[in-house]
DNA sequence: ATTTTCGATAACATAAAGGTTATGAGATGA
DNA sequence: TCATCTCATAACCTTTATGTTATCGAAAAT
């Protein structure tokens, strides 16, 4: 079951036909025929129904195809990332970073993976949860960080969940959201930018560059930054909700002083508690690269320790 | 790159000197040593550090040696996949079901999988959302079903998404989660045992046999079914929640009946929806066997069933 | 019936894989 | 310095993988 006959097994199902498959692999009938008798006696099994207008695939032959097809993906690319990894180009590495709280987490690991793997070339796009999903479907981006439900009947992705947080949405007093009757869906909010709160970017502003935004575009090896959403972090942000109709993500205390002042207000919400479970997306079939698994322990090393702050929060919230 | 020589190279790692693993793989050290050298020429990078001592894996081996397992792992379970197909037998296939709403669809699956491939055998085993993280992790079961928080910060876990329920809990007038001041957190409603209330199954109940409880072991092929709580379904429930402190899953429309009677009463949640997001999970390392696979897809068609259904019980009960 | 098409088989050639034993070369410690 | 330990190298052998060309036999089409 070697990878050289696994590929001449495929290239036969894509024929159907033994001498145009062996033409196609440069080799004479014969010896695909031997080849292919040797790897059904090595699985013990019949993989082709023989006709006599070609050959058909049996059952069996349908499971070695699905199977073997994944396996030499794998290898491929192992053999792709030894190859890369010897030409000291540890890998580039296109992280597509949902809304918060995934762009927290998402930027402070980046932050670290640049001082510890200064020459891993990072390039974060900052997106909308369903623009996250489309670009790593796509393999636009080799990873995701976003809200899991984005995954929802989508069998091609593996996600593994980070985190969870617990927020509230916050708008201007005069919201179109908060003109109508009944509680705005979740669906609804998302027509509306999001912008993260300072809670979340306190909980990680001793790992983040000063000069990052939450939104847009940041490549820490030339230091460029390009904000999609251009707001200073963290002051501007209550700013930005009062004279444009972008949503705040935070809890009551993170904006307790504009709540009391009007100046902002906290959407109504059937559902107020506003869970956000989020984690890596990426293709089932995909086998990671290096850099991109040396990315995701930095996620998830700042992710626990996220988690760790917000309990201690919490506890003094209590008190 | 054949599995014989990564099997060499997995030798020498162990042994971490070329004398003693080759003893081990019953061949000579020089055969050995011109093993791991082809391996090396042919990726084109050193492997192993060549000390006096023994040898030390380079980064390049420490690479070669994780991809390296995952890919002989998978090989295996190939071979393996196809030697019991061959032998007739599609494979036995173990899965352990979570609460609400896992176990709905997980059960109706089972009942179509049995109607289109009675040859397989299927052991369902319903337990906690705990207890089936817990099974998967120790391949106790191949494939979990379960609410995605059991995976927070487990990376050894992958799952799919597969659904979304939103529910409220309902218990008796006297439980102990009412005598308290505040709202019961998530947490605390665990300590008790859900049971599944009659929107869901209801919701399936065309395809389920009449006699499937919501909690115990159900085996189609013998047609055994031990119940782990016993409840006549879908009636009992009320009785149940109404005589111990069990808790019933379901929407404030479900219980209508018996909550303006009194005998049961949803639980105050500072969190009121229940959302519950639940999916497949299983380990990442492992490939799965076909019949799982098989299984897999009609859990999936049964979940697209389902949300239609649901989609269309609520344009209903918003009319 | 005859011809064509297709895969299997036979006979043979060659290169590569995998192994052996004997020996060499460098470091280390008695 | 010498014995000893490490892995590398050399020379050689055997088996297996992979290929070739020529031919065969069965089914289908003319």
């Amino acid at each position: 079951m070697t990878p050289r006959r696994l590929r001449q097994f495929l290239a036969l199902i894509e024929h159907a036909h033994f001498g145009r498959a062996a033409k196609s692999l440069g080799v004479s009938q014969p010896a695909l025929s031997k080849s292919i008798q040797l790897l059904e006696s090595e699985l013990g099994v019949t993989l082709f129904d023989r006709r006599t207008d070609g050959v058909v695939l049996t059952a069996f032959g349908q499971l070695l195809r699905d199977k073997s097809q994944r396996l030499l993906v794998a290898e491929e690319d192992l053999r792709r990332d030894i190859t890369l990894l010897a030409g000291g180009d540890i890998g580039a590495l296109k992280v597509a970073l949902g809304p918060y709280p995934s762009v927290t987490s998402g930027y402070a690991s980046i932050a670290r993976l640049h001082a510890r793997h200064p020459q891993i070339k990072v390039t974060a796009h900052v997106a909308g949860w369903r623009e996250v999903a489309q670009q790593v479907a796509t393999s636009a981006v080799d990873l995701g960080i976003a809200e899991i439900s984005t995954l929802q009947g989508r069998e091609e992705f593996t996600c593994e969940l980070l985190g969870e947080h617990v927020g509230r949405l916050f708008c201007r007093p005069g919201h179109p959201l908060l003109a109508q009757k009944r509680s705005p869906t979740m669906a609804q909010t998302l027509d509306y930018p999001w912008v993260a709160s300072r809670i979340p970017l306190r909980l990680v502003t001793h790992l983040l560059p000063a000069t990052l935004g939450c939104a847009g575009t940041y490549d820490p090896l030339t230091g460029d930054f390009v904000p999609a959403i251009e707001i200073d972090v963290p002051m501007q942000i209550v700013k930005f909700v009062e004279n444009s109709n972008a949503l705040a993500l935070g809890n009551l205390s993170t904006f307790e002083q504009e709540i009391s002042a009007g100046t902002i207000v906290p959407l109504p919400a059937h559902d107020p508690a506003l869970r956000t479970r989020y984690g890596f997306i990426y293709l089932k079939e995909r086998s990671l690269p290096p850099a991109v698994e040396i990315y995701m322990q930095e996620v998830r090393a700042v992710e626990a320790e996220i988690c760790q702050r917000e309990r201690i929060l919490a506890r003094m919230g209590s008190k």
